[in-house]
DNA sequence: CTTGACCCTCTAGTGACTACAGGGTGCATA
DNA sequence: TATGCACCCTGTAGTCACTAGAGGGTCAAG
């Protein structure tokens, strides 16, 4: 089995050093063995775990929402109707989002839209901010 | 000119006053004045500002952002050009955002689908994230 | 034997608040 | 007059998910 130093596992996951050194202190990742030299020193076990974090926090899901979801992949005989309903939480949020940040943009461009590039007291960007016409 | 706490500012803006006096400590909104028992005291100038600021953190505005609007819309007869790009920028970052949650959403939707509500071992979900079939 | 890339720990910073702890003030009511 | 309650004050620390830096040790190549 091949051993990884932790710029090894960086390189290999698209993670930076500081930031495994960080899901390792928050009890993400087990800490790994150490070499002579007081080096981290890991394998493939580790290389894996580490994948999965990576992907789930590419799909969006939040580092709690990670550490449930990689408590429940090693509980293989369970039904994964745990697992299904954090997913489907997750989904149910990223939809809000989206819906959120399309009333923000149709709102944004609306403001936008109506400047007529002349000076500060008459933009209508302003005065959509501004409660009164700076009376 | 009525005269207003900092619990009065907080009920009329929709803001916390926790808030309020964050704005005032990163200098975002003016020292008010203060009462012979050292309660901040503020006037319509004080409501106006931060109500300023609550559209604009409304419309997604970072607080340096509301920063730079807030010292724009100061400058009554200077051209609207800064306050156009500002917005038109943020803009740009929410629409990037709606293209990233949305391919996000595609994504978590697909996983969701295949998910045939049997075991952990056989799940999906899981499989989607782990790397290896845990072997 | 020195240079440079890597590794270590520990601390503090980011954004935009939020939540105490530990006090003081003001007003109404019994 | 006491007391209770809602409000105000300061200051500090917590949130999330990292990121950056100080100040040092290790290792392989030239």
């Amino acid at each position: 089995m091949p051993r990884l130093t932790i710029g090894d596992l960086a390189k290999a996951t698209g993670t930076k050093v500081e930031t495994i050194r960080y899901y390792e202190r928050i009890g993400l990742l087990p800490e790994p063995g150490r070499t002579g030299s007081n080096y981290r020193s890991y394998d493939e076990e580790h290389l894996g775990r580490l994948s999965f974090v990576r992907r789930a926090r590419d799909l969006g899901f939040s580092l709690d929402q990670v550490r449930e979801l990689l408590g429940l992949a090693d509980q293989t005989d369970r039904s994964c109707e745990a697992v299904d309903a954090i997913a489907r939480q997750h989904l149910t949020e990223v939809e809000r989002k989206i819906v959120d940040l399309t009333a923000l943009r149709d709102e944004l461009a609306e403001v936008i839209e109506r400047c007529n590039h002349g000076t500060v007291a008459e933009c209508r960007i302003i005065a959509a901010l501004a409660p009164v016409p700076a009376g």
